[in-house]
Formats: structure tokens, C-alpha cells, sequence
DNA sequence: TGCGCTTTA
């Protein structure tokens, strides 16, 4: 979408905290306006929980996500004529799924159109992709080679932005910034400044060090106004990035990656990029992800700089040395080869290519990759012997939107009994952390809030205890969540998709009773904690590690130590064996995130393969 | 013992 259009929309694109879906809304709405139409009439769009479209609709906004979703139903997407992809440079996993599958369709359905928007820099490589099959299918007919595509060159109205280097590396980038952030306070007209930094500690304390030498400037000298941005952050707090700085003030904006791509900020001339970004990366031996500062691509510099040229000429001080950045690669390794691959191989499945390692990836995952999520899947009993999906489990875990492990619970629990408590449970665990919001300089009340909702068995069934809580009190309530230090907003989303997934066990045929889950059933709450903990134990036991005298945890095997996160309830509390939802590494800690307490022969009970007894 | 870059169904 930097094709130049993007000012008029960006306005109210802006504000919000999920910008894949805010575009597919907003573009939607000012092509209906283009169009003299209702949105929902001949355009439309539809995103998760929102399908604004009709009979009439002829032009559709859909985020890539959603149009997977579809060819689960529409194998052939049958009902469109021309698709569109759009961002498709930022290879993001659903995008290069669906790149991989549109190729596919092609062949069965040549007079399907397929526009590609991507920045210039890898247009070739897309269009060598479908090009590529074009001659070869052309090879017996070769009419069909007539239409092997086109690069169509839209140039963005975008401002020069002069790039410069540092003469020699640095040694600590963070202080540089500060220093440079004050050089160009001081030597350079106005214009509000960015700064890229790679995460939530860093930018907070750049915050802090710039606010505090700023104090120090003189009394009439314009002043500079810091403020950081991360996608941690409540949108009432990122919100102030986009407010126009008090008169003569200088805004300075610390921020993630989330600058790079996802927000977009008006009336920054300056950037400061620190050549590195912390990026996710998969190991499939062990299965753990780890999340590291790397150094970003040149493609991503190049993006980064463009945040410079949007309103006037800018400039782009980059912290590293024009010969490191020669050495960076050329383009980020895509999601796909660095990511945990169970979900993309159980869905890619369900969508019919059942042979996952032949499939026509733009740029196929490494082999190991794949072995390791068909064992997951095999283990869960998502795939048999044949690594076909299984029916009617396999088939069902790959329609429920959530991970293959959490899939097997969710279908697990009418066994036991607590379908509503897992239904609200995974609603919680999907939202991925930002159950409390973060108070800085406020730790002790965050904990204390926090030990109100504590559940003895652990964080799953403190979820659940918080979910009842906000249904049943703080739904109707934000200031009972922000007494509690309850993220309003993610908890309203939880309620959205609790009752999403609560769909689709209704179509699959599963009962789910509420009255269960009401508080003044007491009688079956004493049995229930552990039928859930069972319950969880049949998607997680891959999951299962057992805490050492010293509070740190051991792999059932044995070869790894473990720490509990500190924003888990077993991070000071006696536990034995136990399962988590996440394993991830920072630093040089393996950290392990939603723990609950499990009895160890729990595990041969529900994976009796898994851990065989030899 | 002390904390996660981003995005979506």
C-alpha cells in the first residue's frame, strides 16, 4: 500500500492497535466513498469477527488470514476473479502461504488473476515464481505462455532523505542515539525525530536518559519531547505519538520495529536507526524459539530511512558504518523459515496438499522443519501413519483457530467434563501476555493485583479464575479492570473469541454447558481444577518439565534448564512436574510462560507413545 | 531467581 495513496487513509488507519485489519476497514470504506456506495454493498470487507459484506459486494478487503480461511471451504477460491496481495515484500507466513496456493489454483483455473503489490526491490522474484510455472505448464501447449505477467512500476511520492553513516562503529548504540537525538536537536531545522531500537528496555530507559538531558537544555531553547512506542503498550499510550508536539517542542519518537511497516507517524524529517531488530528464530532440535537482536537487512534500513521522506526532504543517521551496512543481507529470512511449522503444516493439509515438503513455497522451510511438526502433529493424533490428516480430529483442529496443541485440548475437553472452563482458558492463553498491563516503577501493585486472581494449580486456572471474574464484574466496568491491573481491551477480546471457538465446537457437534462454569455450582468446583489440569495434559505433554531443588525447571529428558518467567505464578512457588504453553529464549535464559501443575503419570496416561516405557 | 520484535485466524 506505499504507493502514495496511503496519506489520505492513513488518518484513521493509524490509531489502532491491529493494523492488518484496520486497512482492510478503512480502505474498504474510502473505495466505497470513491465509488458513491455503502461499505457492505459492492465493497466490502471482512476480517476476524467482522464480515461486512452482501450478495451485491463485488470488490472485497480481506486480510490474508481470512482468505486461507476461505479456501478451506472454496478450495479453488472460485468466487473471485481478480485477487490482489498486497505488502507481499514483508513474507509474512499467512502471505506466503497464500502466494504457494494461488500458484496452485493457477493451474486449475488459468484465467484467475493474481496482482502482486510488493516493494520494487523483490518484484522479480515474484514474478519468476509464477512466471516460472507458466513456461513450465506452457511446455506441451504454449499458448499458455502467452500471460506469464508483468512488473508494473508505481512510484510513491516520497521526499529524498540523505543517508548518513558513522565514520567508525560504535560501541553502545543506545548512548549514541541519545547523542545524536541531541546533535540534531541542536544543529538541525525542525522536524520531529524517530529512532528505531529493538525492545521494550531499551527504549524505556532511552526515554528516561533523553527526558532527563533535555531538563538540562536552556530554559528558551526549543524543547525536546520524548515518547516511546511498542506494541506492549495500551493504545491510550500509543496514542501520544501521533498527537502534534506542544509549540516548540521537538518530538521524539522511540520505537520497536513497529515504526518500520505496521505505524506509520506524520512529520518525522529525522531518523536514527540502530541496525538491529530483534527477530524471532526457530530451532527445531529443541524446539525452542528464541527472540534475538539481529542486524536488520538492507531492505530493512532502506524502509526504515523512508520514514524520513513522507511530509519534506529528510535525513537518516544510521549507527553503524557504511561498510557494515554492505555486509548486511540483502532481504530479512522470511517468517516462514523461522518459525515453528505445526500450524502451517496442519493447515496447508486441511487446504488438501497433503505432501507438505513438495509444495511450491516462494521459498521453501527447511526440511527438519517439517519433520518436526508432522512428529508433533503425529503425536497429537492430528496425523496417522500416512501423515494424513485424521478425521474427524485432525480436521477439526485444523478449522479451530488456535495452535494444534491447544486444538487437542479444546476437543479433548468434552471427556472431561470442562469444555466451558477450556473454551475460556484458551480464549485467555491466546492473547498472548497482555492479560495485566505493564506499570513501570509500579511492579509490587502489578504482583499484588496479580496474586488476588492466583489459582494454587497455576496460570492456566488463574486465567480462568480472571475470566470469570471480568465476565461476571468488569465487563460493563474499565475502571474495575484498571483496579485490577486487568487489560480492558485484551479481555474483551477474549470474550470475542471464546465465543468464536465456542462456535465452532457447536457446528463439530459438541455440547457446551455454561451453567457449569457458573460460580454457584460449588459442589463440582473440587473436582474440577483437576479434570482441567488433565484436560490440558493431553495437548501439552510435549510441553512437560519438572522443577529442581533450586526452583528452576529440567526437560523430562533432562538436557535443558529451564526458568519459570517472572510473569508466571510458579516463578515463586513450589511445583513438581508441570506444562506450559511457551518455551522461548532471551538473552541467556530459556524462559518457560503459562505453567500449570501436572502429576507425572498423567503424561503415560494421555501420550503413552510419546513416553514410552522402554 | 527478574521480564516479549511483530502480526492474524
Amino acid at each position: 500500500m506505499d504507493c502514495g495513496w496511503q496519506s489520505h487513509w492513513s488518518d484513521s488507519a493509524r490509531f489502532k492497535l491491529q493494523p492488518r485489519r484496520v486497512a482492510a476497514t478503512t480502505v474498504a470504506t474510502r473505495v466505497a466513498e470513491e465509488m458513491r456506495c455503502k461499505v457492505g454493498e459492492e465493497v466490502g470487507y471482512s476480517i476476524r469477527f467482522e464480515d461486512v459484506t452482501s450478495a451485491a459486494t463485488r470488490i472485497k478487503f480481506l486480510t490474508d488470514g481470512m482468505l486461507l480461511r476461505e479456501a478451506l471451504v472454496d478450495p479453488l477460491l472460485s468466487r473471485y476473479s481478480v485477487i490482489m496481495v498486497d505488502e507481499a515484500h514483508e513474507r509474512s507466513l499467512s502471505t506466503d502461504i497464500l502466494l504457494g496456493l494461488l500458484k496452485k489454483i493457477r493451474r486449475k483455473r488459468p484465467e484467475l488473476r493474481v496482482v502482486i503489490s510488493s516493494a520494487t526491490l523483490q518484484a522479480e522474484d515474484f514474478l519468476r515464481f509464477f512466471a516460472g510455472d507458466e513456461v513450465h505448464s506452457g511446455g506441451d501447449g504454449k499458448e499458455s505462455g502467452s500471460d506469464v505477467g508483468r512488473i508494473i512500476s508505481l512510484e510513491g511520492r516520497m521526499y529524498p532523505v540523505d543517508i548518513l553513516y558513522l565514520e567508525s562503529p560504535t560501541e553502545d548504540y543506545v548512548e549514541r542515539a541519545v547523542k545524536t537525538v541531541f546533535d540534531i536537536h541542536t544543529q538541525e531545522a525542525e522536524g520531529d525525530i524517530l529512532v528505531f531500537l529493538t525492545g521494550r528496555e531499551e527504549i524505556e530507559s532511552t526515554v528516561q536518559m533523553i527526558s532527563e538531558r533535555a531538563a538540562m537544555l536552556h530554559p528558551k531553547a526549543p524543547a525536546l519531547l520524548p515518547l516511546p512506542l511498542y506494541s506492549g503498550l495500551t493504545s491510550e499510550q500509543q496514542l501520544y505519538v501521533f498527537e502534534p508536539a506542544p509549540e516548540n517542542t521537538r518530538k521524539v519518537i522511540v520505537s520497536t520495529n513497529i515504526a518500520e511497516a505496521s505505524v506509520t507517524i506524520d512529520g518525522i524529517v529525522y531518523v536514527v536507526d540502530c541496525g538491529f531488530a530483534k527477530l524471532r528464530a526457530y530451532n527445531p532440535h529443541t524446539g525452542i524459539e528464541t527472540l534475538t537482536a539481529v542486524p536488520i537487512s538492507k531492505a530493512s534500513a532502506t524502509q526504515r530511512a523512508g520514514r524520513a521522506g513522507r511530509t519534506k526532504p529528510g535525513k537518516c543517521f544510521r549507527l553503524y558504518t557504511q561498510q557494515s551496512y554492505e555486509m548486511l543481507p540483502e532481504t530479512t529470512v522470511p517468517e516462514i523459515q523461522r518459525s515453528n511449522l505445526a500450524p502451517v503444516v496442519m493447515q496447508l493439509k486441511a487446504l488438501g496438499i497433503d505432501n507438505v515438503a513438495r509444495f511450491d513455497f516462494l521459498t521453501p522451510p527447511p526440511a527438519e522443519q517439517v519433520i518436526r511438526a508432522l512428529e508433533l502433529l503425529y503425536s497429537l493424533g492430528a496425523v496417522d501413519d500416512y501423515a494424513k490428516l485424521t478425521k474427524p480430529l485432525g480436521l477439526r483442529m485444523a478449522e479451530l483457530a488456535v495452535e494444534p496443541m491447544m486444538g487437542k485440548v479444546l476437543l479433548s475437553a468434552p471427556s472431561f467434563g470442562c469444555v466451558s472452563e477450556i473454551l475460556s482458558i484458551a480464549a485467555m492463553v491466546s492473547l498472548q501476555g497482555s492479560v495485566w498491563v505493564q506499570h513501570e516503577g509500579d511492579r509490587k501493585a502489578t504482583e499484588s493485583a496479580r496474586r488476588k486472581f492466583a489459582v494454587e494449580e497455576g496460570d492456566h486456572l488463574t486465567y480462568l479464575n480472571v475470566y470469570q471474574a471480568f465476565v461476571t464484574k468488569g465487563k460493563k466496568d474499565p475502571k474495575w479492570c484498571r483496579d485490577h491491573y486487568l487489560n480492558y481491551r485484551s479481555l474483551l477480546r477474549a470474550v470475542s473469541i471464546r465465543s468464536q471457538l465456542k462456535r465452532y465446537l457447536e457446528r463439530f457437534g459438541i455440547q457446551v454447558d455454561e451453567s457449569l462454569s457458573s460460580s454457584h455450582r460449588q459442589a463440582d468446583l473440587s473436582k474440577q481444577p483437576e479434570q482441567i489440569r488433565r484436560c490440558l495434559t493431553t495437548g501439552y505433554f510435549a510441553h512437560a518439565a519438572r522443577m529442581q531443588p533450586d526452583g528452576t525447571f529440567k526437560t523430562v529428558s533432562g538436557g535443558l534448564t529451564l526458568h519459570a518467567h517472572p510473569s508466571s505464578l510458579m516463578f515463586n512457588r513450589k511445583a513438581d512436574w508441570v506444562i506450559f504453553h511457551e518455551i522461548l529464549e532471551t538473552g541467556d535464559k530459556i524462559f518457560i510462560r503459562d505453567i500449570t501443575k501436572i502429576e507425572k503419570n498423567w503424561l503415560l496416561e494421555y501420550a503413552p507413545d510419546y513416553y514410552r516405557v522402554s
